[in-house]
DNA sequence: GCCGTTTTCGGCCCGACTGTTTTCAGTCG
């Protein structure tokens, strides 16, 4: 069993103990056992068949834990995931996406009304059965009966790409309020989170009251959800929710940092903060009633003896570790970016012409790009074969003459045919200045399968990269089975690199995978699959990712001049 | 269920808001 499997069965278990209304810290301890399994650099089958280690090694897997992910690895079933399912229907779990719906009351649905789905829930509150219950009213049958339509939705989230632009909305809508002395984006967001679940915007104001009144005349708003003194949250017509708090300006850097979140490196903070003596909430950091910090982030954390953490390390994976002993990473910069290595044309199914795109691109301030249209067997995009390849090199080296300033590079994104082997021969690979190679069919293979394909296109001498390497599309597809440990170990072992494609609905690698190929010393490639122009712009997105997964410029290759990445890559 | 140079038991982050309450539980982030 993979680790995103391990993790999910955990999850599930978390899910399913809370609505039993279990120990809520041990519902944490498996969420943190979920996440910290996801979060492995390696197998955790790999973990197990090392005598020299120890499940328990990892923080958040104790004896049971690592007893549970053995039985995993060894079986593919849990007993005692079984067992719960035998108690609880799966489809119960739905109630609680229902806003204002957790594990409490949606359990004394299930007992006394017997709401096991979303539409036995619908009829309930239709029949008015629900504001019959204790601790229920007709207000909370109202809320529950809106809040339906969000909980069939499931838990589509946002990509960050579109809520970058619904910020810069919102800021731009408070651009001239008067009342608002400044105002910043925190939460997932600001973490750079590929997705986001929802907004969380942070406030200083002389006037309150006037800064939420400004909040509710947002164009795109569709309805306030709650306004206190100091929070409002509204929805969205997209259907994000944003959250905003106002506060005094000398906690206003405890609040950002507490609104950065994530949760999980908030617990942590505050769990060294009780060690030192001090309590840390929104508000500042305390010693007894005194406040001791609070005004701006780097005096919360130095209060607590750490460096200022970057918000996109924030996930209590390694950030602690690295600031205690002073090694957090220089984070890679979108100016780092040298070059941009996969991108498409007019040849293919991209929009502009060669010179278009490096035109738009040396406007971006690269030094080079890889003209990488697709081989034949991607049909649907009018794949190129060896003869339309040769012309297209052709036009590059007539581009190349053309302009100055920018380095056009022979490219080609060669597919990785079904079978195995790719979709061009090599003698036509041999003259590619760069060539990514990538799955576009049969991603529904077994794992074995599609793992072999892709090790087999690491080792053809020509392949440089691997691009988009698991396939997924956020909100829409999962990545394909594929066993990224193994592959990333070929890459080591081919000296090739791999590729973090920017597009925001991709993003992958994503950050975890991105950290595990850095730990096995194999480069990176931020690249943004741009089919035209504006598509140039993903890039920010990618390096957003990177800078997650804690890399620096070093880590990434196209941060370095074309004529040191060549040396990079072994090819014979 | 995890964790521990103060602990192998007793902790486990903390506060705002709402609705349903007569003082608080549940939910959320």
């Amino acid at each position: 069993m993979t680790n995103p499997e391990i993790a999910a069965v955990f999850d599930q278990v978390a899910d399913l103990l809370e609505f039993q209304g279990a120990n809520p810290f041990r519902v944490r301890a498996y969420r943190n056992g979920a996440r910290a399994i996801r979060d492995l650099a390696e197998s955790a089958a790999e973990v197990i068949a090392d005598p020299h280690r120890e499940l328990t090694g990892i923080a958040g897997i104790g004896k049971d834990l690592a007893g549970k992910v053995t039985t995993l690895v060894e079986t593919g079933t849990l007993p005692m995931l079984d067992e719960l399912l035998a108690e609880i229907p799966t489809s119960v779990l739905a109630i609680l996406r229902v806003p204002g719906l957790g594990p409490k009351r949606a359990a004394v649905l299930y007992r006394e009304l017997e709401v096991t789905d979303l539409d036995k829930l619908r009829e309930a509150c239709e029949a008015h059965q629900v504001r019959a219950l204790k601790g229920f009213g007709a207000k909370t049958e109202a809320a529950i009966l809106e809040g339906l339509e969000i909980a069939a939705q499931g838990d589509k989230r946002t990509y960050w790409a579109q809520a970058d632009q619904i910020v810069a909305a919102i800021l731009e809508h408070f651009a001239g309020c008067e009342a608002i002395e400044k105002i910043e984006p925190a939460g997932s967001y600001r973490r750079g989170k590929d997705t986001v679940g929802d907004l969380d915007l942070l406030a200083v104001a002389r006037d309150p009251a006037a800064v939420m009144d400004r909040f509710a005349a947002f164009p795109s708003l569709k309805q306030v959800l709650l306004r206190g003194d100091t929070k409002m949250s509204i929805r969205l017509l997209t259907g994000l929710q944003a959250d905003l708090r106002v506060v005094p300006a000398e906690s206003f850097g405890a609040a950002l940092q507490y609104f950065t979140g994530s949760k999980e490196h908030n617990v942590v903070l505050r769990g060294k903060a009780k060690d030192l003596g001090l309590k840390v909430n929104e508000y500042g950091v305390f010693r007894g009633d005194e406040q001791v910090a609070g005004a701006t982030e780097e005096e919360v954390y130095a209060a607590i003896r750490l460096p200022w953490i970057p918000p996109e390390l924030r996930e209590a994976r390694r950030e602690f570790e690295w600031a205690e002993a002073g090694r957090l990473p220089e984070l890679i910069e979108l100016a780092d970016v040298r070059g941009d290595l996969h991108m498409h044309t007019s040849w293919t199914d991209g929009i502009d012409t060669i010179e278009e795109m490096a035109t738009a691109a040396k406007a971006r301030g690269l030094k080079y790009v890889a003209i990488t249209d697709h081989s034949k067997r991607v049909s649907m995009a009018g794949g190129l074969d060896g003869d339309a390849l040769r012309r297209q090199w052709a036009d590059v080296d007539e581009a190349n003459d053309a302009m100055r300033g920018i380095r056009i590079l022979k490219g080609v994104e060669v597919d990785i045919l079904e079978k195995g082997g790719l979709d061009l021969d090599d003698d036509v690979l041999a003259q590619a200045d760069w060539v990514v190679a990538s799955v576009h069919y049969g991603q529904r293979q077994p794992r074995e399968q599609i793992t072999r394909r892709v090790i087999g296109a690491l080792q053809n001498p020509y392949v440089c990269a691997i691009a988009h390497p698991t396939g997924r599309l956020l909100n829409q597809r999962t990545s394909y089975e594929i066993d990224l440990d193994a592959v990333l170990k070929v890459a080591r072992d081919e000296g090739k690199m791999m590729e973090l494609n920017a597009h925001p609905s991709r993003l992958d690698l994503d950050d975890v995978a991105c950290a595990a190929a850095k730990n096995y010393g194999v480069p990176i490639v931020i690249s943004t699959d741009a089919h035209n122009i504006n598509g140039l712009g993903a890039m920010r997105y990618g390096v957003l990712q990177a800078r997650r997964a804690g890399l620096t410029k070093a880590d990434v290759a196209n941060t370095r001049a074309w004529a040191e990445l060549k040396k990079m890559l072994r090819r014979s």
